[in-house]
DNA sequence: GGGTTCATGTAACTTGTTACATGATTAT
DNA sequence: ATAATCATGTAACAAGTTACATGAACCC
């Protein structure tokens, strides 16, 4: 799983300019997946070059050019491709648990803050899921596109929970 | 928060080589943190020449020597300010919600077989993470040292329920 | 006047991955 | 026998990050 699949999976919905692109990974699939201009850019000529999309280019007055992007029947056939092969392990890197881990020397006060901060952090990563689950759903989600939130969801909800308690523990 | 302070952070612990190293990321952090020889050896490298490390060579018969690394002051230091730095945000990728996500022609049975397979990686990690917390008990573990795990397992633990309630709602 | 949105992109760099290479010892 | 454990490492490569560069239009 790489820019590369997830940039052919945005195209496979619809055709889009790396702009939207950059869009939706940062509003719709953040909680799974990051990107950046830096990676989205390059890829999308990659892709060009190979023959997987192909450009049409939108003339705009004030602003640079449009380039939308659609899958070529080659893409097409590489995102099923991928879409069928084995599916890799979820990667999950905390630097939250990193501090706790190697924190020996955390007092109280600085654990509570810490606690205190992920828990916020969780909370602003619901909200926005949440309130993006609200403006999708007028836009038609499927079936495993809800799925995916309900995942995503459970999971900061999960450890929200667990950094709550600890926190009420530490504090008692 | 990159291989260099993982790196810091278990040798802040006690000395060890590059090979228990890779066996503590393998077995103990793998919840969240990856590592691979291809990172810890090159990155022990640069520590020594850096001076934030110092190695004591081990000689032994049919072996290649051990090289024990052990922080230096300075390393100290720097593992003290990266402890002190600002935390990263956690770093989550999902190859399974993306095949989720861009599955609009997956059939009843394969999305079946998707998601079996996911309940079973989770069965996996929290099978890991339990046997694992056995052992280290043993061991001894600081009091944040237990909140990571129990973190980790309420992840795997939430997420696996969202699993098994979408199936057996496919399956009625 | 200042921030946000739209819209493109590149160049240098960092970081880590993958695959390879070696080889004795010990457990099954 | 054969697999796993101990123990080191490198070289080529891939992938993505960060910082930079440009600039009009529009909203507050």
């Amino acid at each position: 799983m790489q820019g590369r699949d997830i940039v052919l999976g945005i195209l496979g919905e619809s055709k889009r300019t790396g702009y939207e692109i950059n869009d939706i990974l940062k509003n719709r699939l953040s909680y799974f997946f990051d990107g950046t201009y830096g990676m989205i850019y390059p890829t999308l000529r990659k892709l060009e070059s190979e023959g997987m999309i192909s450009k049409e280019v939108i003339v705009q007055v004030g602003k640079p050019n449009k380039n939308l992007y659609s899958l070529t029947e080659q893409g097409r056939e590489e995102l099923h491709a991928y879409l069928e092969s084995d599916v890799d392990d979820e990667i999950f890197k905390s630097d939250f648990l990193m501090r706790l881990f190697f924190g020996y020397d955390l007092d109280d006060d600085k654990l509570t803050r810490l606690l205190e901060r992920e828990i916020e952090r969780k909370d602003e990563k619901i909200q926005t899921l949440t309130d993006n689950l609200r403006i999708w759903k007028e836009n038609g989600l499927t079936r495993t596109q809800e799925m995916t939130i309900e995942y995503g969801l459970a999971q900061y909800d999960a450890t929200k929970k667990v950094l709550e308690k600890q926190l009420k523990e530490l504090k008692s």
